[in-house]
DNA sequence: TCCTTTAAGTCAACAATCCTGTCTTATGCA
DNA sequence: TGCATAAGACAGGATTGTTGACTTAAAGGA
């Protein structure tokens, strides 16, 4: 990075400051309007952002416990109780007694809640997939490597988990609970 | 990407799902963990997010008025205005008349807004530039194009914009407005 | 078996953040 | 002069988050 020219201090440190400054202007831009993308679909069924995410995750979990989708989620057992309360009634999850630990209620979409969900997906892959074909392969690639390194360990390693990522190997829980 | 395999297919749809997810994962847990990094300094402070927001776009643009602000963060002039509301009783931040539109009221850091806002912008850098040097510069390049390509039109005119990118000029909003 | 821990849910209360709609004041501008 | 715009204010409400205390059921070790 400092390619040894002679005057090294000021000007670089503004520099690097103002690249700082970009990055902090590019997630709160990009995480705006990617989320705001499912934002018509969600009125449309009057829910908000917080179901999405629970969905999204449930969807991509399916037979979470809830513990793990607050560790996800980093908010409140309240917090979730309320939304999951809603999606519930309304269909869109089920919860069924874990078979090895019968204290925990898995969670899974329905049918419909696959269905709603798939929709809300629609909207941000259109978004993301044309910003990837925009940026190209390679951009692609180095956007993923940053974007990891943002986060924190738990949240790597939850991706690294058995259920993504690893060579096609579905993990246990997508045996789903039977209905 | 295509590797010119025979079937082409299910397979590759299934590839391309599952990229998508992983974009939307990433997106969540990079700016869920951004943000945070934050939260520490804002509750010793007492204050939240939404005020982190403003400080941090009062602060990229000295002299913003209120219509622009509202335009970056896409809420209500009522939500801006409680948060706006607290920021200025507290002297963080400087409401100044427009000098050729006089209807305006531009909003400027105080210097004690300054060194509040750099020391949630330190929390933030330092994980950034953790991550960009995990990273390589390749991937930084790699991240901010795709980041740029997520957002709206609007959003990358924004960045583009005078004060940002362009070689070195400052813009006319950096003449401070006189206190 | 007894005891502790854990998973989940619940209730009450509250705080932060966002929204809508309506109105006023001052100013810009044609 | 008349309309549009920038900003602020008021009233009321919805969503999303918090804390703390408590209950129920089940797991799991001594």
């Amino acid at each position: 990075m400092n390619d040894g020219k002679p005057q090294a201090g000021a000007g670089l440190l503004f520099l690097r400051e103002e690249e700082m400054r970009l990055a902090q202007d590019l997630l709160f831009f990009a995480y705006r309007d990617f989320t705001g993308a499912a934002d018509p679909i969600l009125e449309e069924l009057g829910l908000g952002r917080a179901h999405h995410r629970a969905l999204h995750f449930i969807g991509r979990n399916p037979g979470i416990a809830v513990t793990e989708l607050l560790g996800i989620l980093r908010i409140t057992k309240q917090s979730l109780a309320r939304v999951l309360g809603s999606l519930v009634a309304e269909g869109y999850v089920r919860q069924t007694p874990g078979r090895t630990d019968r204290r925990q209620r898995l969670l899974t979409l329905t049918s419909s809640g696959q269905a709603f969900e798939r929709r809300l997906y629609e909207r941000q892959r259109d978004r993301l997939l044309a910003a990837y074909r925009e940026a190209g392969p390679q951009a692609v690639d180095g956007f993923r490597r940053v974007m990891r390194a943002i986060m924190d360990k738990q949240a790597r390693a939850y991706l690294d988990g058995p259920a993504r990522g690893g060579a096609g190997g579905r993990d246990e829980r997508t045996q789903d609970p039977a209905s």
